[in-house]
DNA sequence: ACCAGAGAGTGACACGGCGTCATGTTCCTC
DNA sequence: GAGGAACATGACGCCGTGTCACTCTCTGGT
C-alpha cells in the first residue's frame, strides 16, 4: 500500500468537491429552467438527491448559491480582461479588446446555458455584486487610471469613467443578445467609438 | 340633502383606493427598512392591519407591489422627460435637460424615501422593467430617432443609443448619490459630455 | 324607508418551503 | 483496529403562502 497522498485527494475532500459542484450544476439548471424568483432551495436540493441538511453544509441560502454561480462567470472572465491588458499597448486597443472580449464570452455564455429569462429576471451574468465582479470594476478603473497617468487618457473622473463603461457593455450587450443574428462585432464597434468618442470631452479634474 | 355625487366619491370606491394606497406605503417602509429580498406579504399585511385575504383582492403577490412601486416611480418621472423635450429646440439641449432633470429626480426621491439599500439589493427606482419604464425608454428612443431625421444628430443605431444613455444614467447617478455632497450638476455635465462627445463617432447606419 | 344582493373584508386553514439538530455513517489518524 | 472528527441525513417546528367560506357594509332599485 502506497503512502503516496496527492494533495487534496482524500476521499473526504472529493465527494466535498463533487457536492458542492453538484449543488451548482443544478441550481444552474433551475434557475434556467424556472427563473431566479420562483427556484426554490428544496428545487435545487431535490434534483441533487441530497438531503436538505446538506445543502446547509454548503451554503447559507439560495441567495448564495446564486451568487457562488455569478462569482464563477465574473472569475472566469478576469483572466480574459487581464489578457486584454497585457496584450494592448495602447488605451484604445486596451478598450476594443477588452470590449470585444466581454461580448464574445457574453455570446458564448448564453448559448452555453440556454437561459431563458422571463423578462427582466435575474440572470447570474456580470450582473450582480460580487467580491470577483467587484474585483473587474477594479482592474477596469485600475486600467483607465493607467492611461491617465501615462498620458493615453485625458486627466477625466476614473470611477465615473469605469461605472459608465460597464454600464454601456451590460446594457448592449443585453440587446445585442436579442437580435439575430447575434453580432458581437457590430456591438463592439458601437460602445467602443461611442466611449473614445466621448473620451476627449469630459471634463477635466484638476490636476 | 344634496344629490351632487362627486365622481367616484361612493364609500366603497374611497376605501377601496384608500386599501390600495395603505398597502403601497406600507410596502415602501417594509421594502425599505428590511430590503426587497427579506420583506415578506406578511410584513406588508402586519403593518397595515388589513386582513390577508385583503391584500389579495388588490395585488397579486408581494412582486407586483413592487412593480406598482416602480412604475409609480416611472410614471412620476415621465411627465418631467416630456417636458424637457418640450422645452428644447435642440438635441443638445434636450438630452442635457433630460440628464439633469433625471438627476434631480433621483437626488430627490433618495432623499425623500431615505432608501438603505443592503449592498447591490433591488430598489425600485427606474431599475425594473415595468410597462411605464418600458415607455420612458420609448420616448427617449422616439427623441433620438426624430433627432436623426430632423438632421440633429448622425444616422446612428437609435436603439443601442438609447439604450446606451439609460444604462449611463442609472450607473453614474447611482454612484453620484454615494458621493457627498451629491452634485447632480457634474454628474449630469460628464454623462452629457460623453455622450454628446461619442454621438458623432459612432458607426452610421446606411440610409 | 326598506330590502336584496353585490362587492369587499376577514381570518382560519391546508400546504409547502425553511433552517436546525440529534443521530447515523464514513473516512482519517494514531 | 479503535477512537474521533467530519459530514450526510431527514424528521421536525416554525412561518409565510394563497384560498375560501363566511360576514358585513354599502348601494341601487322599489
Amino acid at each position: 500500500m502506497s503512502h503516496v497522498t496527492v494533495l487534496t485527494s482524500g476521499k473526504r475532500e472529493q465527494t466535498k468537491i463533487a457536492n458542492r459542484q453538484a449543488i451548482l450544476v443544478a441550481a444552474r439548471e433551475v434557475f434556467a429552467e424556472l427563473g431566479y424568483e420562483v427556484a426554490t432551495v428544496r428545487d435545487i436540493i431535490r434534483r441533487t438527491g441530497l438531503a436538505s441538511g446538506t445543502f446547509y453544509n454548503y451554503f447559507r441560502s439560495r441567495e448564495e448559491v446564486f451568487e457562488a454561480l455569478a462569482d464563477d462567470g465574473a472569475a472566469r472572465f478576469r483572466p480574459i480582461l487581464r489578457a486584454c491588458w497585457e496584450a494592448s499597448d495602447t488605451f484604445d486597443g486596451y478598450l476594443r479588446a477588452a470590449i470585444q472580449a466581454y461580448f464574445d464570452f457574453l455570446a458564448d455564455e448564453h448559448e452555453t446555458w440556454q437561459v431563458r429569462r422571463p423578462a427582466g429576471e435575474k440572470h447570474p451574468h456580470m450582473r450582480i455584486q460580487t467580491p470577483e465582479m467587484e474585483r473587474v470594476f477594479e482592474e477596469v478603473r485600475e486600467a483607465f487610471s493607467k492611461a491617465i497617468e501615462h498620458g493615453g487618457a485625458p486627466r477625466v473622473d476614473a470611477d465615473y469613467l469605469a461605472a459608465a463603461c460597464i454600464a454601456i457593455a451590460r446594457e448592449v450587450g443585453d440587446r445585442m443578445l436579442e437580435r439575430r443574428p447575434v453580432n458581437t462585432a457590430a456591438a463592439a464597434d458601437f460602445v467602443v467609438k461611442l466611449i473614445l468618442g466621448g473620451l476627449p470631452a469630459l471634463p477635466r479634474l484638476a490636476p
